[in-house]
DNA sequence: TAACAAAGTGCGGTATGTTGCATTTTACGA
DNA sequence: TCGTAAAATGCAACATACCGCACTTTGTTA
């Protein structure tokens, strides 16, 4: 599941920019509501509101062929 | 904007594979009308819905750090 | 223990993503 | 040109993501 996979990034760094959940949802111009949801895992977010929390992090989403190494 | 490189993949990636838009949107799970929309650009699907149609087409979603190689 | 701040949740309203169906447009071979 | 199939769009109904607000829970300090 990818929504698990977000929920670990977004909490992971965020902790690591010590950064609060309030704080990053007003940076990402995002509700605090939709935040919480997002890092409590199972979420179906819109495209919008992933690409802002992760730009408010310094991350991005990539479109990868599967079973491709990448690094 | 993230949503015009995903209509661009996708409907790229499409075509590679010889797949027309009726019969990917039946392998993905998803509604033509939702197909159209997203290779339309300027889309702002669902998480659940990208990785449906991403799936089949043999791709995936990452989350990478901006300003990071990777390849 | 008390008091305060931060973190997390429930709820109801609003906005919009998703869908099937019908219709229109485009593409292509007879 | 005509006829057929695929591609694309408009529409209305339904499902659900998003949000603010109020409330509860947790953590920290005095």
């Amino acid at each position: 599941m990818f929504s698990r996979q977000l929920s670990e990034t977004i909490k992971q760094r965020r902790q690591i920019l010590r950064i609060g959940p309030d704080d990053l949802a007003e940076i990402a111009g995002v509700g605090r509501r939709t935040l919480f949801y997002l890092e409590k895992g199972n979420a179906n977010p819109s495209l919008e509101t992933m690409v802002k929390v992760l730009d408010a992090l310094g991350m991005e989403l990539k479109i990868v062929l599967k079973n491709e190494p990448e690094s």
